[in-house]
DNA sequence: CCAGTTTTTAGACAAAGTCCAGATCACGCG
DNA sequence: CGCGTGATCTGGACTTTGTCTAAAAACTGG
């Protein structure tokens, strides 16, 4: 519910403290694959990532894109977005909020999570517990009459 | 936000009507497909619909499953339920509903419309109209102390 | 420096889904 | 009926996303 300053590139420095901060060792892939999910507030998927670190010198393989995507959201140091059935979306926002889908164009837009009230919320099954509440709005294009 | 009621398999003749109805032509796959899907409130994927179609002597493609998934979703007889980044889901229910999805053991579970309230749904993007809204309950097993 | 552990990597592999071009089917008409 | 035509279906190749493996590389702490 707390209120989160607009995203700006982060120092080295800062990417390392947030990856220690949340129990990973920082290493170099580690490093600049958080480096591009933090630049700015984004969804990109897998191949995203993978793409905007290899585009310049430093590397980093596909296994370890993707190994290194499942720590991060398994930390809780981002937020896997499940909303398109061809890929996942990774979201360096880890505030409660939500998304506006656009099925049209793939773009993914975020809602403040007190914009939107939900109420009632009916309690997990017995046996188990609420792991978290995602609310997809769905849009398309208006159609051009 | 209408009352549903519990589902039962269908006649033959019910089917048919349920696919003209939503002006989709009965083919011999179309009509065993539906049958499936409709036989119980359940979500399936793609592939418990081949499995399931194909059991018994009567067949049907692997493609024209996928067709057939799309088109009834397409045509608003079915919905899609994407949750699972692994495959998507094919709903029989179209009655406006959200879900519980435990992530531990890939089951899906209806939750009434009218047994939670959204407050305040933002409006979409100009240019952009609203499509549907889904909630997605994440629930986990409960940690055996 | 060494030994042990963690991380990274290339490339094989798997699963879901799409595409294609030819075969079949459905249906209206003479 | 028997045709012609468009819609539908099909096997199988293909694509894309993601996983796995076993070996190389990098770290760590002593
Ligand atoms: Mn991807
Ligand atoms: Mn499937
Ligand atoms: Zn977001
Ligand atoms: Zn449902």
């Amino acid at each position: 519910m707390q209120k989160r300053p607009p995203r700006q590139p982060l120092s080295q420095q800062q990417v390392t403290d947030l990856l220690t901060g949340h129990d990973i060792q920082p290493t170099q892939q580690r490093l600049e694959i958080a480096q591009v999910l933090f630049a700015r507030d984004q969804h990109l998927s897998a191949d995203d990532v993978l793409k905007q670190v290899n585009q310049d010198t430093a590397r980093a393989s596909k296994a370890t894109v993707y190994n290194t995507l499942g720590l991060f959201a398994a930390k809780g140091l981002i937020r896997e977005v499940i909303v398109d059935p061809s890929r996942v979306f990774y979201d360096p926002n880890t505030c409660e909020h939500h998304h506006f889908y656009n099925v049209d164009t793939g773009e993914l837009m975020d809602i403040d999570a007190d914009r939107l009230a939900l109420m009632n919320l009916p309690a997990p099954p017995t046996g188990t517990v609420a792991d978290g509440v995602d609310v997809i709005i769905r849009i398309r294009n208006q159609a051009t009459a």
